[in-house]
RNA sequence: GGCGCGAUGACAGAGUGGUCAUGUAGCGGACUGCAACUCCGUCAACGCCGGUUCGAUUCCGACUCGCGCCUCCA
């Protein structure tokens, strides 16, 4: 029985979805104004290791993640880039794109961008407006009256008297009161714009989100997520645009995935303590990152550090060890790891768990492989398929061991050509050419391993 | 100030009212020419103070410390 954590009832509970045996999800994806930092890559990592279990599980999946190429920071980044809008947006989805492709997540099933959904984005707004819930202000802004819809803060746990006690936002006098947040601003001189019922303008932050899942999704779908920073004010607006212009519940359920840290202190975008996704790909294999931030439970933050990635990669080398050489074989098995597995992932998707059960796994596969167990080839399989679910072990074992040479490293036929000259220093007992040969090549990271079918060796980060 | 989250062995990180998490590191052993890989064994923990209980790391309350949101950020 699947279980998930629900942030607006700070509970977790038995799922039920919509329609028996199908899940719609919709996930706010990036702003593309700038590469994507890890921060994005846990997002699109813990959904995609979400989707991929769900259906391995059976679940049909509708998994929608937008992309928000319209907004403030977009028009002030492209001005001083001297670029488009449209420029600016394309290359970072392109970059976008290809980060996921290596960090072995899968496209969501659709993908719509805020500038293609501007009809939606209007429609939404004149309803609002025609059921009293937003209004036309002097300036020309359109904004969202926030006193009028009864459920403000359910999801954040706000109230509207704080929120106005304690408001830091510049005072502005078009609105009727400090906390109206913005659906249609008007277009300043030079600034890309639609035409609209209240003049040239463009969308505000939160409505493209309610019209592009609305679309997508339609007006009630079974599960909203995103990053950790999302609860307020995006989603709670959301919920405001989206149930008052519906008139029903919006999503059932929400998700929002733990802050990675690097020092103890969020990484963020403002904070300017981010990693780039790509940055840390010229240090790490790819899945080393999906196994770092598959370590640690999709709501709890993690840290970021050298210490934490190096980490996974011996943890990922474990398992690489564990498959090379194996013919995995699709036998029956007797074992609970399938079971243990699944228990696990069902209960609010824990993958350090299921990652512990792989593990145990690992282990009996060893001994089995050790001795020769006619029961390897099954364990390899069930390992891969377990694996597999959640996107992991992606890679052939040899190639990952022995890695790609990067700039300046020993190439593969190096490699060889000393393991030959080596087997050939202790057929003739010199142990002491051998050793100097093993030696010289793991100064230059590369380790040996000497077994009775001949010598392997891998590639140590 | 308001709302919320967390504190587990050397480190990372799950979990449970009374028997093992798991991984890395350490220690002892096997394998090996010596190693590496692998295997076997082993050490080690539940912030602090009360309460409930036959029994609490696990439930309840106070405290201390750390963190997040309340403003653009995944």
């Amino acid at each position: 029985m699947l279980q998930i954590y629900d942030t607006l009832t700070k509970k977790k509970a038995p799922f039920t979805p919509l329609k028996t045996g199908e899940i719609s999800i919709y996930v706010c994806g990036m702003t593309v104004y700038d590469y994507c930092h890890i921060g994005h890559a846990r997002v699109m990592v813990s959904f995609d290791v979400i989707t991929r279990f769900l259906r391995s599980t059976g679940w049909k999946v509708d998994y929608v993640r937008n992309i928000t190429d319209v907004d403030d920071k977009i028009i002030k980044r492209a001005t001083e880039n001297q670029e488009s809008m449209p420029a600016l947006t394309e290359r970072m989805i392109e970059a976008m794109h290809e980060d996921e492709q290596k960090l072995f997540v899968l496209p969501p099933d659709q993908e719509p961008r805020a500038t293609a959904h501007i009809q939606g984005i209007i429609d939404i707004t004149q309803t609002l407006i025609d059921k009293g819930y937003a209004y036309p202000a002097s300036n020309g802004d359109v904004y969202y009256r926030v006193a009028k819809f009864e459920g403000y803060g359910k999801l954040s746990n706000k109230n509207i008297d704080d929120l106005r006690a304690g408001a830091r936002v510049a005072v502005n006098d078009a609105k009727e009161n400090p906390i109206d947040f913005v659906l249609w601003k008007t277009a300043k001189e030079g600034e890309v714009s639609w035409d609209s019922p209240w003049g040239a303008g463009r969308p505000g932050w939160h409505i493209e989100c309610s019209a592009m899942s609305k679309h997508c999704l339609g007006d009630n779908f079974d599960i909203h997520g995103g990053g950790p920073d999302l609860p307020f004010p995006h989603h709670e607006n959301e919920i405001a645009q989206s149930e008052a212009a519906n008139g029903c519940t919006f999503a059932n359920l929400w998700m929002h995935a733990g802050a990675v840290r690097v020092n103890s202190e969020k990484m963020s975008k403002s904070l300017g303590n981010f990693f780039t996704i790509r940055d840390v790909l010229k240090k790490y294999n790819p899945e080393v990152v999906r196994l770092f931030l598959a370590s640690v439970h999709y709501r709890s933050y993690i840290d970021y550090s050298e210490a934490s990635l190096k980490e996974a990669q011996t943890k990922l080398e474990r398992f690489y060890q564990a498959l090379r050489g194996i013919t995995p074989v699709a036998a029956p098995l007797d074992n609970t790891y399938q079971a243990d597995f699944n228990a696990a992932m069902n209960d609010d998707f824990n993958t350090p768990k299921a990652i512990a059960v792989l593990f145990e796994l690992v282990n009996d596969l060893n001994t089995a492989s050790r001795q020769k167990d006619a029961a390897t080839g099954a364990l390899a399989h069930q390992l891969l398929a377990l694996a597999d679910s959640i996107g992991l072990l992606q890679q052939d074992p040899e190639s990952f061991l022995q890695g790609d040479a990067k700039e300046g490293e020993i190439s593969a036929d190096v490699i060889e050509a000393l393991i030959v000259d080596r087997k050939q220093a202790r057929a003739n007992k010199d142990f002491a050419e051998s050793d100097r040969i093993r030696d010289a090549l793991l100064a230059q990271g590369i380790v040996l391993k000497d077994t009775r079918e001949g010598t392997s060796w891998f590639r140590e980060s």
